[in-house]
DNA sequence: CCAATTAGTTTTCAATCTGAACTATATGGG
DNA sequence: CCCATATAGTTCAGATTGAAAACTAATTGG
């Protein structure tokens, strides 16, 4: 007997209702609606909008931004916004990289800052004190521009277990069960750091800050082929919470044998290493070598045009397999993939013509817009829609305090 | 500005605590839990749970059952169960049998009935037809048993539009678009006739009537290789319905062309007719081939030995991808892979520890106990889930007649 | 036969939404 | 300048619903 649902209480009506006001609010956007526009919005009355704003301004989540005149007659209302002085740090640590961002509550990136770091290799304690360095930039930011950070999201590019803050397998960071103490790098921040997967990160920046669909599987062509699968303006993370392993699927039953163990992976055809490999460029950091590849193949290099024509064909296959399964119709390249998309796209569009014909409309394969920052963005984002998503807990915790 | 969520209203709680009640005490089956036993289940007072019951069993789902009694003292409890009284007809079409199945809301198969029927390529009125007399019997039972026919389900081998009540493709009854009138099979029944996709419900079945745990890969080996995936206790039918197409993952790039119109899918190697042209068994109905196939492999006969492994070592690819990308780790074979379960076996688990090693623990793939009653059950649970889901919609229609 | 125990009902109360009435603040025509 | 009109937002009565506690019902066991 798996004691599952709770029972429901007459105040989960509010909790719901919350939700549903700031969420309308947060789609608004740009337009900063009035309470009335909120209520003709969600279906609640005027009655009640106005009592559930008053308790989303009250803590600080939802603030009144002058006065909203459209011309038309009569009392011009309230505009509405999520708060501006209030933000979420996202953080990246990639295998050549560390990065982190300011985003406040209406998705607004207030301050960015990139360095270098070969973190391959590297222990995790060292890694995670140059990103102390970077997160207190961010603090500054925040502190000079009156934000109050409620909490932080750091991506790393491998398996992690969110709850326990373990890093299970990032073997392109040679880390494997490193346990991680994210928040002490946010000291006071009332809803912590959260750590989470660099493909479903990105996924879910292009989903809201990109404009994805509703629906679609994200590639992320990295040192390793990461994936994140969106459905129904969801990440879809599967009972154990690592799904979207889109680098790990047998594209050839005969191919070679990949770091994971197993055999013929998508990875071992398309990821960076191997694509360098077959375009013959070894030598120099991975941003050196991405140049060479990018030279080579304006140059019309044989081995490069082939190197990638070869990641798109399987990466077709891969793809094929994976909305077949999965009942998805769009895709959003990333990482590697959109840098090298003008030479992919038609390898992989042929591949998926070949393997499941008629089942994506090319135009509905695209290259993701962010670029760097939409890592950074998915993981504050998924701090942000925590709080969208229950307000609640939220103003409860801030009571509280 | 998509509008998603419905406002929630004061009533909502009541309608998800009528769903939350009927839940446990389906969930408690034969155990006919008191009013106490599921206040303490679901957590609501008894007070609530009295004045919940009371609905319940005024609208005919929940029936008290003469009294509880355990030995111990104190006032004892009235029984509650799902009715018995009421049921719900689950229908198949598959490509060479018709079979109807009456279950009751506690999920009791009361009427069951099967016949042979070359359906392939017949037209869809004709099979309506035949389906017409069996239910009819199914009818006459639900009659001398006093048991009232709420709605029905149909599973057809194929996919199909839920709403619309169209076989969209059924390649292997060569169906194409054929709209159906399933509710004329039952008219009357308060809740309609649901069309589903045939290896889907078979999941269902599984998972609500087969002991099935919450997160599985239903493969269903028919004429076709079908495929249902189980998700958090639920089907997972993605964005357009028709999620769980495991057979037409692409297992080999250079295999040969699929009746999908694309290539080396799963089907290809792992189909009904893949094996018994690669085991060289080419006369005589499925039924016929079936029986030579197993003769085959009791005699130890190589062709047949190695249709089948090949079969295994495909379908471990299939499996190795899909529950990568989904992050599941437990697997059910039905139909046809179950029957060969013997011989399958052995080539599945090497082929799976050598495309996805450690992922799948062998105990974790098991083999479908319903047999031939799993699709029907699967149809029929659907409708009943659907009541015990939202029972408040079932209350006002039946208080409406 | 009565104390103890458990099941189920009744009563009171608080939370929360709806709907209608009401107040607040703008535009625009005479 | 003033007032009709229109829109925004607030206040208040009414309905629904579950929690909590008191109460009634039915059984066991000494």
């Amino acid at each position: 007997m798996n004691e599952t649902t709770a029972p429901g209480r007459v105040g989960d009506v509010r909790r719901r209702n919350l939700s549903l006001v700031l969420d309308s609010i947060a789609r608004t956007g740009d337009a900063k609606p009035s309470r009335a526009q909120v209520a003709a919005g969600t279906g609640l009355t005027k009655a009640a909008v106005s009592s559930l704003v008053a308790d989303l301004v009250e803590s600080g989540l939802v603030s009144e931004v002058g006065l909203y005149r459209d011309g038309e007659r009569g009392r011009p209302g309230q505009g509405l916004e999520l708060s501006s002085r209030r933000g979420v740090v996202g953080m990246e640590i990639n295998v050549d990289y560390l990065a982190v961002g300011l985003v406040d509550l209406g998705g607004n990136l207030r301050f960015h800052s990139t360095v270098e770091s070969r973190n391959r290799g590297m222990a995790p304690a060292k890694v995670m004190e140059r990103l102390a360095d970077l997160v207190a930039e961010a603090k500054a930011a925040a502190a000079s521009g009156q934000i109050a950070i409620l909490g932080g999201g750091l991506a790393v590019p491998g398996l992690v277990d969110e709850q326990r803050h373990v890093v299970l397998s990032a073997p392109n960071l040679h880390w494997e069960n490193e346990q991680l103490d994210p928040r002490s790098l946010l000291e006071g921040a009332p809803l912590g750091v959260r750590l989470s997967n660099e493909a479903n990160s990105a996924a879910l920046g292009e989903l809201w800050y990109g404009g994805g669909p509703a629906d679609f599987l994200y590639v992320s062509g990295e040192v390793g082929v990461g994936g994140g699968v969106i459905i129904g303006s969801d990440l879809y993370r599967g009972p154990g919470g690592s799904a979207g392993e889109l680098g790990h699927i047998v594209v050839h039953p005969e191919g070679p044998a990949c770091s994971c163990g197993g055999a013929g992976c998508l990875e071992t055809f398309a990821g960076q290493e191997a694509i360098f490999e077959a375009a013959n460029i070894l030598d120099g950091s991975l941003g050196e070598r991405t140049e060479q590849l990018l030279a080579a193949l304006a140059a019309e290099d044989p081995h490069a045009l082939k190197a990638v024509h070869d990641a798109g064909r399987y990466l077709g296959v891969a793809l094929a397999s994976s909305a077949r399964l999965m009942d998805i119709d769009a895709v959003v390249l990333g990482g590697h993939f959109a840098v090298l998309a003008e030479w992919l796209r038609p390898a992989l569009l042929s591949s998926l013509e070949r393997y499941a014909p008629g089942l994506l409309d090319p135009d509905s394969l695209t290259v993701s817009g962010l670029e760097h920052s939409g890592t950074l963005l998915g993981a504050a984002g998924q701090v942000i829609r925590s709080v969208i998503e229950s307000p609640f807990e939220f103003l409860l915790a801030s009571k509280l305090a």
